[in-house]
DNA sequence: TCAGTATTTCAAATTATCTTAGAATTTCCG
DNA sequence: CGGAAATTCTAAGATAATTTGAAATACTGA
């Protein structure tokens, strides 16, 4: 690593034990990953706008898309894709699907809606 | 809005002041896509590894381009994204330009990385 | 001014994500 | 059980994001 690069970086560098330590103290690739899903999840307003009533209140899936105003389909891979991220879960209760958020759900719906929670 | 829901989420909806509250109460519009677009900026193992490296140390892009393996127009590309969404600052010093986190960026690699920082 | 280095920009090709229509499933109720 | 209504899923095409490599820009020092 005799890479050209200017001195106040090289020099902090070192201060720090090496670009071999800094590097080795980062996340995993995996752990990573991981984050990166669920970021790229709520990366979009319809499923951030979902996060934030299932914040509220659990619902069914006819209700959230009165709320979001999309069809069923539309919201239905929407709503995949925050349940293969870990967002939010569904249950099935007779007719309906109900969806709620996950603790992961919770923590992010915190960070964008501020504190109240169902 | 007679829609057939589930009774008991149509009476949790009530005892809430109404679905017209509780859609009240929800962030803006403008507030969402906001975050969607750091979040979406976020959901990159590529651009996670580049601010969690810019949260131990200042640097340069071809000190960067080594951390992340990359051919420069590339991760030129991935740090325009992330200096869009707010998350990072390129300043100039001479033949190179420094990126650095910005409040923003320290925020989500706190959240990522742990507390280590700069 | 000129050569050299660091970085960005552009446009085309590729890849991933989103949308839509419609099919399939599930439940309700006679 | 069988048909209707409501819900959910699937797969194609449409859209958007990413990658690539070449060319452009901006600065430095001789």
């Amino acid at each position: 690593m005799s890479l050209k690069i200017p001195d106040n970086i090289r020099e902090s560098i070192e201060k720090k034990g090496g670009l071999k330590k800094i590097l080795e103290e980062m996340p995993s690739e995996r752990e990573l990953q991981e984050h990166a899903n669920v970021y790229s999840s709520l990366g979009d307003v319809i499923r951030l706008k979902t996060l934030c009533f299932l914040c509220n209140q659990s619902s069914c899936v006819c209700l959230l898309k009165d709320v979001v105003n999309l069809s069923y389909s539309r919201l239905s891979y929407h709503l995949s894709v925050m349940k293969n991220s870990g967002l939010i879960n569904g249950e099935k209760k007779g007719n309906y699907i109900i969806y709620s958020l996950t603790p992961i759900g919770k923590k992010y719906c915190r960070e964008i809606c501020g504190g109240n929670e169902e």
